[in-house]
DNA sequence: CTGGTCTCCTGATCGC
DNA sequence: TGCGATCAGGAGACCA
């Protein structure tokens, strides 16, 4: 569920609780919710099932580290330690990653993972609890042992959707025949844009979501580039998108879902010309547009 | 390589 | 109140 803004706010959100703080205990209490490096499970789920993933060990929870880095590409959150190791978190439709409050237990369903945080140096005592929930299990934890090796797992996503330049897109678009909606959500070609963001930036760039992304001409990419920058800017600044679920670091939830003009709206006047918006499905997914605003 | 389809999973909601 | 169908913010596997 969690796109780039949710992602960016829950770095954020962890930021202050986690920085410069070191890991004294990790648990993991799903083991297939980990992937390591070199799993022949690969990250399939169905194989993750059949109990064939590597063993994992706390130090692949990143045990004892002290915390250097959040960082973050696209929707994928990454926990870098002093001493090199990362762990990668992956949200998927359900997760949630964030800390308790001071002295309290975890209680939550579908706990996968937690972390006790030590205080700092002068009071080393556990800190807070660190939780990663995930009730569909679409997401999961990934383990790399560099930070090179995360920039090489990395280098398969797209330049980061929130500083995306024309020409970055233009490259990317011009390598999809596909309608531009399916090209905006993979990763592959940028990274961070989910089914929210990527209608409202058709909407107010006024593409429609069927679109060949490889016909696009140059003046409608700059536009897209800049409605894709400018709707992440506003619902990063917004603390994310909250329509059910998706809660910070702190599990405090955002209002960006209020500046929303065309996702879940179908039906509704568009807030340009006030005729009806429509929905259909395009790549698997919900896709709602204004008929008149958005033009092929 | 590309693109379309299927699948994984739980839970909220809606119509009957 | 219960129950089945439908839908949800994602993305990897598989196939043509």
């Amino acid at each position: 569920m969690p796109e780039l803004p949710e992602v960016e706010q829950t770095r954020r959100s962890l930021e202050p609780h986690l920085l410069g703080r070191t890991i004294a205990a990790a648990e993991l209490l799903r083991r297939d919710m980990l992937i390591l490096p070199n799993d022949p499970a690969g990250g399939n789920a169905r194989h993750r099932r059949t109990g064939r993933a590597a063993r994992a060990a706390p130090e692949h929870l990143l045990e004892s580290a002290t915390i250097s880095q959040m960082r973050r590409r696209g929707k994928q959150l990454a926990i870098v330690a002093a001493d090199g190791r990362v762990l990668v978190v992956q949200l998927g439709m359900s997760g949630q990653f964030f800390v308790l409050p001071r002295g309290e237990a975890p209680t939550a369903t579908h706990i996968h993972a937690r972390w006790a945080i030590a205080g700092r140096s002068r009071n080393p005592a556990p800190h807070r609890i660190l939780v990663f929930r995930d009730p569909r299990r679409f997401g999961g934890l990934r383990f790399f042992p560099t930070t090179a090796a995360l920039d090489a797992h990395w280098e398969s996503l797209g330049p980061d959707a929130l500083s995306i330049s024309a020409s970055d897109l233009a490259g990317a678009l011009s390598r999809a025949s596909r309608p531009t909606k399916a090209a905006l959500l993979d990763q592959g070609l940028i990274a961070g844009v989910g089914n929210i963001y990527a209608d409202e930036a058709l909407f107010r760039s006024g593409i429609h979501p069927l679109a060949r992304a490889s016909r696009l001409r140059a003046p409608r990419i700059d536009a897209l580039a800049e409605a894709i920058r400018a709707v992440l800017a506003q619902a990063v600044a917004l603390g994310g998108s909250t329509l059910r679920d998706y809660r910070d670091g702190s599990m405090s939830p955002g209002t960006a879902q209020t500046a929303l003009e065309v996702y879940s709206r179908s039906g509704q006047p568009c807030t340009r010309c006030r005729r009806a918006l429509r929905s259909m499905t395009v790549a698997q997914r919900t896709t709602t547009f204004c008929p008149t605003c958005q033009v092929r």
